[in-house]
DNA sequence: CTGTTAGCGCTTTCAG
DNA sequence: CTGAAAGCGCTAACAG
């Protein structure tokens, strides 16, 4: 299915850009006059600047933002550093910061790091390069906020603090969620409650294995290292970890879940080996996603506003970019435990 | 918080950007030759590069890409239209492209359309006047298309074609997938499936229509029109639309589902209204989600290779933008259909 | 109200 | 090998 490349209106016709000067020549005006008509500030008679938006209109006038961006504006980009675009948790979470960012006519530039510190810099770069207007980071790492906030461009961190001053951020209060999915499996009469995570290194795992241990502190039940599975950071093999901890423990009989991709490596090897939920082990996930609540039985999970969380950060740095000078401020979300069928009272 | 300009390195001071001509006296040579020197191409005596390459690493130096735009070279940003970004098929769509226009050392500009075809168009605009590079669309509607194309700008459509020539495309064989998976489900022995679509306007749609069709024609099976169900692009309640169908149509004893959204008002439906699934129904999904496959029992479902194609489009964009200006094509991913336990021989 | 003028930071001839 | 100079397209004083 090829096709030819017309002559004139479509393809490769490189034909010259249209112009400011082009559009004066046109209307016979000066090209200040011009800028400002379409600008709409300052004065132009009434009857040039209809015929200069005319003439614009009819030639296809777009304006050049280099140029407005160059004399001293910045682009009106707004940077957007995920970790891993492919999940789930940070798709909603752009798309947040994409309504927000379009609503006030400006545009996302999107960069994935993949969870690697040396890809977030470059990005960082990048941004500071297009002269972005602000920058959205939601990866772990502070080397990108570093060189961001030290060349001046705003920045708002998104669901990770770096521990960078001077940075908005908004996150999610990990640790009462997962306090409350703990809890709720510690009133059920769960004692022996695994936590599994990916990390305990960044504000939101440390702070869901905090709550963990803040649950059980209030429920006077004691705590055993043992537990606790890290699986670190892209594991080769998460569910074979997950099995070999599941049989390396035997008494456990609920396990707790600190985000999406460890869930779903639970379930699976819940699913592979056959035992009950709940009957056998209850489960609860932190981060609640569509399959959660179509598998059988529903998972329990801690529902975080993602997309809010990231509509909301967006806002909050249009605001700083606006001209906020203000303190730097960090905003928390509440996240929600949803009851679903995976979790029960032990031992039936 | 004014600006402060700090001795140096640290903090939120809007202090005098770096230029290229800072540089030049700090090493006390030209600016074109600190240009040059840093660009890489042109004579510049060695020792005089590695001054300027010391000074440029020393000031936190930062290429201005207006200033360079303006000069001539398109931005190095390449646009990104999708229709919604919370849809899963479109996130992992984005992140194909991502991966391969950073792996070029370019970036992405986002935009999200909600379906909304002046949404596009304003996006289109937002393109242009950057200057994009190139540009990916894979939302519905061609007057982006034709605006970009009519600038001269290279596009490439991903998944849907909106019939503008001189532009390339990759999709997915849809006609071919639905073929296969109604196929298998009048192997079956089915002989009343429905079709849900949420559109036949476009290509994806149509083409999953047509794929059906086929397969009843390649069985010898006649078509009944009763058996489509048309939901239409964002309708208000699709579960509510299908259960009225599904009410209206007791004799259907398979459902194809045409992608993802539909996909999942289905499922809920049959859930809630306790069809035993294959038993009672089977069910094919067009696309192939994480909850597709964990549900009980999993589902049959289309694999559309998502990512590769966003990927596959981004480097043909590339490839368009290098140079290439011969003829425009249009590359096809083909699916694959995962047999899963929703499908079984229809009245056990 | 409108035209002139001066750059923004960079690349790129074109002479030294 | 290096410097001077000319803009890219636009905006923003500043005079008319």
């Amino acid at each position: 299915m090829s096709g030819r490349t017309p002559g004139n209106g479509g393809g490769r016709g490189r034909r010259a850009r249209v112009t400011l000067r082009r559009i004066a020549e046109e209307v016979g005006t000066s090209q200040s006059t011009a800028s400002r008509a379409l600008a709409g500030h300052g004065y132009v008679a009434p009857e040039v600047k209809a015929r200069v938006e005319e003439a614009a209109a009819r030639l296809g006038y777009v304006p050049d933002i280099s140029a407005r961006t160059l004399k001293g504006h910045s682009s009106g980009l707004v940077g957007l550093l995920v970790s891993d675009l492919r999940n789930q948790f940070y798709a909603q979470l752009a798309a947040g910061v994409e309504q927000a960012v379009a609503a006030a006519g400006h545009q996302v530039v999107l960069v994935d790091d993949h969870g690697d510190e040396s890809q977030a810099v470059r990005g960082a770069r990048a941004f500071l390069s297009m002269r972005a207007a602000g920058v959205l980071l939601a990866p772990v790492g502070r080397e990108a906020t570093d060189l961001l906030v030290g060349h001046g461009t705003p920045v708002v961190e998104v669901d990770r603090r770096s521990g960078v001053r001077s940075c908005d951020a908004v996150t999610i209060d990990s640790e009462r969620g997962a306090r409350e999915a703990v809890g709720h499996l510690l009133a059920l009469g769960h004692r022996r409650i695994a936590v599994v995570l990916d990390e305990t290194m960044w504000a939101t795992g440390k702070n869901r294995l905090k709550g963990y241990r803040a649950a059980h502190r209030d429920a006077g039940v004691p705590l055993s290292r043992r537990l606790v599975l890290d699986l670190g950071l892209r594991p080769a093999d998460p569910q074979r970890d997950v099995a070999a901890f599941l049989d390396a423990h035997p008494d456990i009989t609920a396990v707790f879940a600190a985000n999406n991709v460890v869930a779903e490596a639970v379930w699976h090897e819940l699913k592979r080996r056959d035992t009950a939920v709940p009957d056998r082990c209850s489960m609860v996930s932190f981060d609640d996603l569509t399959w959660m609540r179509v598998v059988e039985p529903g998972l329990t999970a801690v529902r975080q506003p993602v997309f809010e969380m990231g509509n909301r950060a967006a806002r909050l740095l249009l605001e700083r970019i606006e001209g906020g000078q203000g303190r730097t401020e960090t905003r928390t979300l509440e996240p929600e435990l949803i009851l679903r069928g995976s979790t029960a009272a032990p031992g039936r």
